[in-house]
RNA sequence: CAAGUAAAUCGCCUUAUCGCUAUUCUAUUUAUAGAGUGGAGGAAAGUCCGGACACCGUAGUGCAACAUAGUGGUUAAUGGCCACCAGUCGUGAGAUUAGGAAAAGUGCAACAGAAAGUAUGUACAGGUAAUGCUGUAGUGAAACCAGGUAAACUCUAUGUGGUGCAAUGCCAUGUAUACCAAUGCUUGAGGGCGGCACGCUCGAUUGUUGGAGGGUGGGCAGCUAAAGUGUAUUAGUAAUAAUACAUUCAGAUAAAUGAUAAGGGCUUUUUCUUUUUAGAAAAAGUACAGGAUUCGGCUUAUAGAUUUACUUAAAUA
């Protein structure tokens, strides 16, 4: 598995984000937030994933976009590390609640551990 | 030189690694790989004006509402822009304007003054049967057939149909012409028509309104070649227009243009060297801000840098 982040790696279904809010489970990192759910695709993706800051906490759109630009990097690059051996398909958004602009470093590490919540989770599930 | 005024321009760069999006070519396992080429702004912002485009029935009359207000020009169009005149501010370069009408009406008016209008006081003079009946003095910008004020109502002139790409057209998927209540069928419910009236018009075999509920919530077109951009010449004081040549320059949709590392610019501060110009080191900073149908304006935000034209009374050198 590479290092990207596709088109078809991204959450694009309104269905399934509206039924990921209501009916999801989740594990916070703060400020980050990952709501995840176990579902079925059409497509033969194992995860699809979505980033969403609020418009709340920035209000420039400038700032949105470089705080999802993060998440979406850190994702990117650290996927691989927590989630090669996931074998069923699964819903993610990951949600920055925070309000002041973080750096990479600092996004990065709490993803690592945010995915780090997730699989502990999930195998106690299972 | 310094301090200013006006106009215009730019608004970080390079390399490496890992990625995103559109598209072209090649390969095949037909959705993946490889290669190539595009990929945010001067304001993309606010959504304040005016157009293009689309639909609503080519959209009538009156009232209301809103906007504009010297003269001329410019444009697809404007409430924008340009030129000139006038007022105000500044030594000046320039800046700025709320620049139609007070003999249509209503209202308002500091100080002074008896009084600023349904008022007539005081002193003196004149006059009468009698009386502020007449004149002068006094206050004030203004004292009665008079003025001021329209960033007060108002009047006048001119203009404005509405809704916005979530418009609109098509394809796919899927359902409920069911249930409850109210009301109506030519003696007309309700809608079209924007705020009201008139007027016009559609209208019931599946009417209309409300309740409760079921389904979709995907894709394609619209969607980027245009009042386009750049350069030059000509006309014009200018806004702008015409001609010639060159050029193709984002199309995403939980929404692409990024992340990390290294180096270099630029600015400020501190320290050191030097007669000065300047040089070296360290630290900090490097703005405002992200397309969403599109174009022309306006308004607001903006670290810092550059260019051109012009002004300077007083003070200082």
């Amino acid at each position: 598995m590479k290092n990207t982040y596709g088109k078809t790696e991204k959450l694009k279904s309104k269905i399934i984000i509206e039924k990921l809010f209501t009916e999801g489970k989740s594990v916070s990192a703060y400020p980050l937030r990952l709501v995840y759910l176990k579902t079925t695709f059409e497509d033969s993706i194992t995860i699809q994933t979505g980033v969403s800051v609020s418009k709340r906490n920035f209000k420039l759109a400038v700032d949105r976009n470089r705080v999802k630009r993060l998440l979406r990097e850190a994702y990117r690059l650290n996927k691989n590390n927590h989630l090669n051996n996931i074998t069923s398909q699964y819903a993610f958004m990951i949600l920055y609640l925070g309000k002041e602009l973080p750096s990479y470093e600092f996004v990065e590490k709490k993803v690592n551990t945010l995915f780090e919540k997730f699989t502990k989770a999930e195998t106690k599930n299972s």
